[in-house]
DNA sequence: GCATTGACTAGGG
DNA sequence: GCCCTAGCCAATG
């Protein structure tokens, strides 16, 4: 077990390039379905240069932060096939990463 | 250990 | 569709 920031660094890793997830979503992902908030401060940091932050968006689709460069953070998702609006991502819900979907664990 | 902060979320007006 | 409020969690001083 490790920590919850471990954690969440973790599931945001395995967020593959043209989808993106809700701050929501990787707090459940991560086991904590009630810490977006937390998720969103460990975000923050967001030292770990293989932890691709800018896929992480706030829910509905909202574009959330980044660092003061939230442009940027648009431009990098629409590079990736995101239709970003103003400050909402229209086809979020088609781009929205399935936490269930994570590394099929062979059931047997 | 307590108080404050912040890339959050859901609900109500 | 927008603004405000209450709840929740980890990091930091």
């Amino acid at each position: 077990m490790q920590n919850f920031t471990a954690r969440v660094l973790t599931v945001v890793r395995r967020i593959p390039p043209g989808q993106v997830a809700t701050y929501g979503d990787v707090a459940v992902a991560a086991g904590k379905p009630r810490a977006a908030r937390a998720v969103g401060n460990i975000m923050r940091d967001c030292k770990a240069p293989n932890v691709p932050c800018h896929r992480v968006v706030a829910a509905g689709g909202l574009l959330g932060g980044y660092g003061g460069n939230e442009g940027l953070k648009r431009s990098l998702l629409r590079a990736e096939g995101l239709e970003v609006g103003r400050q909402r991502i229209r086809n979020f819900r088609e781009r929205r990463w399935d936490p269930k979907r994570r590394k099929s664990r062979k059931p047997l």
